[in-house]
DNA sequence: CCGGTTGTAACGTCAATGGTTACAACCAAA
DNA sequence: TTTGGTTGTAACCATTGACGTTACAACCGG
């Protein structure tokens, strides 16, 4: 189990967009550069972080900026944008049996505690926000 | 991002071994019809349990055991066995720019904070064991 | 109007998952 | 010793999703 590049990739395009955008126009050209990525998969990744409300992007003239105050952006905020968690991140297998005490009821028993571990996970997101990530970039710039 | 079914089948798979390996012989057949999947998806499901020392199988004759106390064996160790984690859950995009400020040090930076949620994870699925899960599951009994 | 940019559709590739069939190896009981 | 039920695996196949790429219409400032 991995969860994708997509996430770090997000993030590191936040991060681009919030450490450049005051000096120059941050294209997707320029965000794949330094991802060695792909413009398009840049772009689609902003649409995503665009309609989360996270980034701002003018189109047209081009470039990307942050929406709101970075220390408001935390790294649950770019898992939610850009990950899709369909419903819960847990899968089931599918119509265990009904006629065993344990099939008919292991839904009923994990589905606390799977939230626990999701739960978990998503304070500890909550934890980090762009702002602290921005200021731990500082000392190589 | 979907954490595979193999996790919660895995989960379904011991509580059926030990919920009734004591009145009867539990084969993979016997779970694959409790969760209605395959004895072979089964079989190679339990040869990873039993590679994690969490389970015993006899050959020939069939059946398996829990290997070990029920509340010794937490959600973590069953994610273990059967869950391949490539070293790390978080998947980085490969060679991002060195050039670039923020490529340079993108990994540096985020791998105490990825590391941080996955462990805060990781604590969460040591805290339910399957004594506690099998206990859940009595009053449905 | 032009050049650079975004948004998106349409593909292709690749890896992983879940499923299935098939069969050798194993062992207990008849 | 044979038989029957079981495990352990190999060999496939189908499906899905991620990632990448090309292509192109829509957009907008100079």
């Amino acid at each position: 189990m991995q969860i994708t590049s997509r996430f770090t990739l997000a993030i590191h395009t936040m991060l681009c967009i919030a450490s450049f955008s005051s000096s120059r126009k941050v294209t997707s050209n320029f965000i794949a550069e330094s991802t060695n990525s792909n413009p398009v998969i840049i772009r689609r990744l902003i649409g995503q972080l665009k309609e989360a409300g996270l980034v701002e992007v003018k189109p047209g003239i081009g470039g990307a900026t942050v929406a709101k105050p970075l220390d408001e952006i935390n790294l649950k905020d770019i898992f939610n944008a850009v990950e899709v968690v369909n419903d819960k991140m847990f899968n089931f297998h599918d119509n265990p049996n009904c006629k065993c005490p344990v099939g008919k009821n292991i839904h009923t028993i994990l589905d606390e505690h799977l939230n626990d571990i999701e739960e978990a996970m998503n304070n500890q997101m909550r934890k980090t926000n762009l702002m602290m990530l921005l200021e731990e970039t500082k000392p190589y710039l």
